[in-house]
DNA sequence: ACACCCTATGTTGCCCAACTACATAGCCCC
DNA sequence: GGGGCTATGTAGTTGGGCAACATAGGGTGT
């Protein structure tokens, strides 16, 4: 498991590219996000529904109720252009720390 | 500059790298950010004191008084064993992430 | 004497967000 | 109708980054 500070630097970053990869709803983000993660990543709905909400508060995903045979109907979320963007300034900033945390890590 | 989330990720593991290179005080260690990132890390002194007690009260680093001629008294912090394996642990869990952000960005 | 600036450590209070716990509801099977 | 899985959501707690403020030593200039 992970801890709080890191979980919170990934979690943008993480939702959005696992809308980049397609339409997802909620549930669905909850297993992708532990799959990827080989299981070192659970995020509650306590987390997930409110990032979804202020995503989409910020035009950076939009989302579409979709009805489903024997479930529960879904709402689906996926990017917008703006949420493209948004996922390109955080690999950025990412890689900029990575390398800088790197920098520090590996002196000469 | 980097968001929140990023900073306050690379708070605790940038502060004892710092600390690993050798005993530094509170104003110092502020520069050495600041070098250490083109100046695109600022750390305030609402940000690094509370950490730096924060670290002592948790045991990963000790400090001593220092009279200095001609400046005000510094407090230098120095790592503990528990503090290097503290950075060794937080040096493993970014790593961890950043594996499986790549993974996320570089499918195939 | 005083003003001003740099060094140096520290606290207070605000605010944002992750997370626990809880709430609601649809669908299925027994 | 009870239990379990799917599905979305909120309220309240808590933790921590940060702006603003407080204090003080030392040097220089006037």
């Amino acid at each position: 498991m992970y801890n709080r500070a890191l979980i919170g630097a990934s979690l943008k970053p993480l939702m959005l590219s696992i809308l980049a990869e397609g339409e997802a709803y909620g549930y669905e983000i909850i297993h992708r996000v532990q799959q990827l993660s080989d299981g070192e990543i659970q995020w509650t709905t306590g987390t997930l529904y409110p990032l979804l909400h202020r995503l989409e508060n910020d035009g950076l995903v939009r989302s579409t109720w979709r009805e489903v045979e024997a479930a529960p109907r879904r709402k689906y979320y996926a990017l917008t252009p703006k949420g493209e963007r948004a996922l390109a300034a955080e690999m950025q900033q990412w890689l900029g720390m990575h390398a800088l945390l790197m920098r520090v890590w590996q002196p000469g």
